[in-house]
DNA sequence: CGGGCTGTTGACTC
DNA sequence: AGAGTCAACAGCCC
């Protein structure tokens, strides 16, 4: 589930690993996770060069001499800078590199890997409307995002358009951090309780970043981020004691999602 | 072996 | 606006 700091350290590897290099060839394994036909795909990255690489949200964009590769790995997925002797298993997609490695793009469900040409990045649906990085919103941001919405705060937090990279995984320990109830609406928290929030997301986010994302996933080379699980706080860990009061940690449903909480610390 | 669960996203409905 | 449902490229657990 690679969520804002696994794919923030992905794009980070990638800037520094490929700036500089140029795409000899492509193969395409798995042609329904492009956004053209494979043909015109194969074309345009042929020859390309890149530039730069960076997150947004849970999307790396790769900027190109003549474009954009964008890439999500949907539910969880590998970007491994390997050689054709040395390829894994599975894989959806290679790049050969003009210093005979490879970039080898694997995911286990929706993923998207996508040219975009120079100059059309607005006109590109899935990422023209995506938030701010959140990690990077002000607390003057966060209001304006949680003003006048009636919705419950864990389903704008995952809303991709409002702010970008939470996902499932993280947001249990972000909204414990805050001390809110996931079903809370968002024009319900007073100001202590956004100051809160916006406190919980960068806790969240934080530790995981600076240790290279959560074990479950791996970097550039194949090792695991070094986040690990008992960094987490209580995702994932119904019957565990909250580390705050030792009320035991519960996995409630939460629309179409599970969440997890202290239903002492989050009251609703 | 089959069913249910799990991280994402967009389309579609009410 | 927002909540619910569905479907789209697996893999694991029971």
């Amino acid at each position: 589930m690679p969520e804002l700091p696994e794919i923030k350290s992905r794009a980070k590897e990638m800037n520094q690993a490929l700036a500089g290099k140029t795409i000899t060839g492509v193969e395409v394994v798995q042609p329904k996770c492009l956004n053209i036909p494979e043909e015109a795909f194969i074309q345009n990255l042929t020859g390309a060069q890149f530039l730069e690489a960076e997150n947004r949200g849970k999307w790396i964009f790769n900027q190109l001499t003549n474009g954009w590769l964008l890439i999500n790995l949907g539910m969880g997925g590998e970007i491994l800078l390997s050689f054709r002797e040395n390829l894994p298993e599975k894989y959806r997609l290679v790049f050969d590199l003009d210093d005979s490695s490879c970039l080898v793009i694997n995911f286990w469900w929706f993923g998207y890997v996508h040219f975009v040409a120079s100059g059309e990045l607005a006109a590109h649906k899935m990422t023209a409307k995506l938030g701010p990085n959140a990690d990077e919103v002000s607390l003057a941001e966060l209001h304006e995002i949680l003003k006048g919405r009636r919705g419950g705060i864990k389903s704008l937090l995952l809303d991709q358009s409002k702010i970008t990279g939470i996902g499932n995984a993280y947001v249990h320990d972000i909204l414990f951090l805050a001390r809110l109830h996931p079903l809370r609406t968002a024009d319900s928290l007073n100001e202590a309780e956004i100051e809160a929030l916006h406190r919980g997301i960068q806790e969240g986010l934080r530790p995981s970043i600076e240790k290279g994302g959560a074990f479950y996933e791996v970097n550039l080379l194949g090792e695991p981020g070094k986040f690990n699980g008992e960094d987490i706080l209580i995702g994932y860990k119904e019957g565990n004691p909250c580390p705050i009061c030792g009320t035991p940690i519960v996995k409630i449903k939460t629309g179409s999602t599970a969440s997890y909480i202290c239903p002492t610390c989050q009251a609703i």
